[in-house]
DNA sequence: CTTGCCTCTGACGTCAACGTGAGGTTTTAG
DNA sequence: CTAAAACCTCACGTTGACGTCAGAGGCAAG
């Protein structure tokens, strides 16, 4: 598969994918001629990658994990890496809860002068 | 108040105190020489301001926020936009949620490999 | 009164995750 | 064989939330 499907069936750009192999998360094959040549599961290390930018990881973080997303294969280290991104993640959730909670007590509290003007 | 003491029992930095009155999310007063002032409350104000931030919200949706978290009115408009941005937060939270889970597996499954080496 | 710390206003720098051309090559469709 | 579409490598631009430095003014203590 080469960029631009690849880019078509994740829903991200080429230009997104250069970057990606830039940061070294997701590096693929060349034809002779230099054009990049993807597997077929690269479809799938691009959703994850999508989804561990969305929990909020830089590319630093993520690129000692692809390597082993892939093979399956782990050390010790990397484990612990998994575990405290997962620890980040799960504060992170903590925090938007709060947050969330946060804005329902100020709509519930808002809703009592619905029809009022607010001053600006 | 003046701007070191808020920063300093805020944890932000007096930088970002200046940057969030460019943004009008906190306006201070100001002294006849032009010292910026904040009154006691601005404390829980920094905060507010820092875990909408935390929670993914740019300054140009706190801002038609916070004018009324002071005073506690509000229009149908604001309120509408207050449900908005808390269901993107529960957007956000589920994404994160679904991400931890991911992990989750992926950990349960190379702690299989525990022992083996990661090829690099 | 001056020393030292806090504050002020610009204004340029940073970092991440790309966007957006420029200018040239490769692949594919007819 | 040719033209269009896709691809390549630089390399500069963008956005948001600040960091940082310069140069100048304000204020309590000794």
């Amino acid at each position: 598969m080469r960029i631009g499907e690849l880019a078509a069936r994740t829903g991200v750009s080429v230009r997104a994918l250069r970057y990606y192999e830039e940061q070294r998360l997701l590096v693929p094959e060349r034809t002779p001629s230099g054009q990049r040549v993807y597997p077929e599961n690269a479809v799938d290390r691009v959703r994850m990658i999508q989804h561990l930018y969305a929990a909020g990881l830089p590319s630093r973080s993520i690129e000692p994990i692809m390597p082993c997303v892939a093979s399956g294969e782990v050390t010790p280290e990397l484990l612990e890496r998994l575990r405290a991104e997962q620890r980040r993640i799960e504060e992170r959730i903590d925090d938007l809860v709060r947050t969330r909670d946060r804005l329902d007590s100020m709509i519930n509290a808002a809703s009592v002068y619905e029809g009022r003007t607010c001053p600006r």
